[in-house]
DNA sequence: TGAAAATATTTTGCATGCAAAGTAATTTAG
DNA sequence: CTAAATTACTTTGCATGCAAAATATTTTCA
């Protein structure tokens, strides 16, 4: 009684796979002004929230891949948006900071997240609310999938 | 006033980005004794819905990028999954035709999918419902803000 | 009819995402 | 106190995703 369910459009998965890709390509006209990508975006936003931190802190909090992380935070590097520095206490640790063109980059950023918003003309502010609670039931469900340790 | 709206966890997109990354890696040792990634699992979910269709159609259906649907296409027939024939009518259309490795294989997809499904341990069905036509409407916003022909 | 426009697919160059191996520095144990 | 485990990052190899250019075929039109 469950064999017909591998139909495509009964799948969570592809519709987080099809949107997930959407808004990359939505980001990308919007954040060329910054030149930067997506996940470059991510990155910062989660700099402009919190200063100083470490990579695994950011990897954390962004849920970017960890080899991805260390050539996104070069490519900021490069444009002047961050600075790296070992940690005084433990040379492992790298620190990021944002630089003054990232402080005065944000406001751009809002302008970015603004016209995002924008884009939902039919899913009202009480739907994207539903969603997102809605996404992380879903998420919470699959992150303790994979870490089988209950 | 929508000045502190670049904060990570207000932002759908992010959860869109962390999702559909944790999907692709729950789905990984599920699908590694058919040998295939998730993505390639879309591409054969599509055909075991409607085989013997064209590349142009896949592309419509699965949303996969153009440019990786040749080589996972590629990588398809190497493992005697699908088989590409040029259409009679149109040399410039190639249709692509499940082999019957592939269509047993189709079981095991099936039992890959409920126990995906079994995952969602705290997702009731009708939130998951809830969940697939939020997205939808998501979705149909997104794609009409990218060709605003509107 | 023959050249130009359109269509279907592939190729290319760059940016991740994923898993696993490799490094350097720190902590833990015997 | 030192060798083994641990931790924080980086590197590597492979698989896409994205945009744009390149190919091969068809269709359209003057």
């Amino acid at each position: 009684m469950k064999e017909k369910s591998i139909r495509l459009d009964h799948q969570l998965c592809h519709r987080f796979y099809v949107v997930s890709n959407a808004f990359t390509r939505a980001y990308r006209p919007l954040l060329a002004r910054l030149d930067i990508t997506y996940p470059q975006y991510v990155v910062l936003m989660a700099l402009w929230e919190q200063d100083g931190i470490s990579i695994a802190q950011l990897l954390e909090r962004t849920k970017v891949d960890g080899g991805a992380m260390s050539l996104i935070l070069k490519k900021l590097e490069a444009k002047n948006y961050v600075a790296l520095e070992a940690a005084p206490e433990d040379k492992r640790v790298k620190l990021i900071r944002l630089t003054s063109t990232a402080q005065k980059a944000r406001l751009d950023a809002m302008e970015v997240a603004s016209s995002m918003r924008c884009n939902f003309k039919t899913l009202t502010a009480e739907e994207a609310g539903q969603l997102m609670f809605l996404i992380d039931k879903l998420s919470s469900d699959l992150s303790s999938s994979l870490c089988d340790t209950d």
